[in-house]
DNA sequence: TAGATTTGACCTGG
DNA sequence: CCAGGTCAAATCTA
């Protein structure tokens, strides 16, 4: 029952998602954003369809009684994640070049994102990322990306080497080293290995602590798109952020009437609330789906359990503590800190799965008699 | 030889 | 202006 509506919860708000992308492409959007809000929407539809895949998994008798179930349920909502991280992908890139005015996002400060098959002009396999951003856009392009960061400290071993305990199931390219003012140690810049293949934006940067040698700070930016991982692993792998608060407020677009630029604009925004809060409810609804394998042994209850378990390196002296940035002069208002609910501190620690839930689906912004008409999601 | 790393230069936000 | 982040040519390595 809970479960069911934990998946039902996300596929109303794609289905939401889908009328509002649909309108506007009815509201003269250019051909450019009729291109993206159509690939936008191939994403979605995958992602719905996956959705409607999981629902029918946590529908089905056996549910919750073979650890295959479990993997089958873990594999569908890394896949739904991935749909959404692509779509958010081409929606901001969408205002990035230039054109607001139908953009289903806010201007943002991320950095330019590449589209995986929306171009035919061949890049070379090094800095692609210049050729997205022509040297006459240049004004646009930020560094200091919106991207949500964690923070994750890696206890080595004295003497243990550095390579396999950093190592955490993907590979990262180096790309820059920098001395940091008052750091007696570098930091290290690496992107994923992948990130012009599969257009993966995930990036960490590594640092070792000052007090203590023995302590690597990784930051972890982006979440993986690609494949990499170990294959059936990927989802525990992924050192994934935490379920972000969910502030939606679902009746505010139940009937949007789209008349004019201001509603349009109106639209635009709660289009894109409705995206980023769908991808925060995957990310909580796939803390409720792994509740029966959560280990109570994770270091500051990080809600998103099964994203940090199964480190390679996971000898009892190689502990790892995740910590998300709450530097408001760094993390802009998607950050994962602000305005996280007391709550959460205790999510994990499976003591009430019940009230859990009760949250996570009022959170989601429906009320307790919310009228869902459950055919619409068939 | 292709891919990864190094490192100085360059860019941008605060 | 400066510190942090990124680029890209040179270099390394398997």
């Amino acid at each position: 029952m809970v479960n069911q509506q934990l998946c039902l919860s996300p596929v109303f708000v794609l289905f939401q998602t889908f009328e509002l992308i649909s309108q506007m492409d009815n509201y003269g959007a250019d051909n450019n954003s009729h291109e993206i809000n159509r690939l936008v929407g191939h994403e979605l539809t995958q992602g719905r369809d996956l959705v409607q895949q999981l629902q029918l998994h946590l529908n089905a008798p056996n549910y919750n009684s073979s650890s295959s179930s479990e993997n089958t349920r873990e594999f569908l909502l890394h896949n739904i994640q991935s749909k959404f991280d692509r779509a958010l992908s081409l929606l901001q890139c969408n205002t990035i070049n230039g054109d607001n005015s139908n953009s289903l996002l806010p201007p943002s400060n991320s950095p330019a994102i590449p589209i995986i098959g929306m171009s035919d002009s061949p890049r070379s396999s090094e800095d692609s990322d210049r050729d997205l951003e022509p040297k006459e856009h240049h004004a646009t392009r930020k560094r200091k990306s919106s991207t949500p960061r964690w923070i994750k400290q890696v206890h080595i071993q004295p003497g243990a080497p550095i390579e396999g305990t950093l190592d955490d199931g993907y590979s990262w390219r180096k790309y820059g080293q920098k001395d940091i003012l008052g750091a007696k140690h570098p930091r290290g810049y690496y992107r994923c290995t992948l990130r012009h293949v599969q257009g993966c934006l995930a990036m960490k940067q590594v640092q070792r602590s000052d007090e203590d040698p023995n302590i690597f700070e990784v930051t972890y930016r982006g979440r993986h798109t690609c494949n990499q991982g170990g294959g059936a692993s990927v989802s525990n792998v992924n050192p994934a952020p935490p379920p972000l608060p969910l502030p939606l407020v679902i009746h505010q677009i139940q009937e949007p009437n789209i008349g004019n630029h201001e509603q349009y604009q109106q639209l635009n925004q709660n289009s894109n609330e409705i995206l980023l809060n769908f991808q925060k409810s995957l990310s909580i609804s796939k803390d409720d789906f792994n509740f029966k394998n959560t280990h109570h042994d994770q270091p500051n209850n990080v809600p998103y359990i099964p994203s940090f378990n199964n480190y390679p390196s996971s000898s009892s002296n190689d502990h790892q503590d995740y910590n998300f940035l709450n530097n408001s002069s760094t993390i802009p208002n998607n950050n994962f800190v602000e305005s996280f609910p007391p709550s959460f501190n205790n999510m994990s620690t499976g003591t009430s799965q019940q009230n859990e839930a009760d949250y996570q689906f009022n959170s989601m912004g429906f009320e307790s008699n919310f009228p869902y008409d459950y055919q619409r999601f068939s």
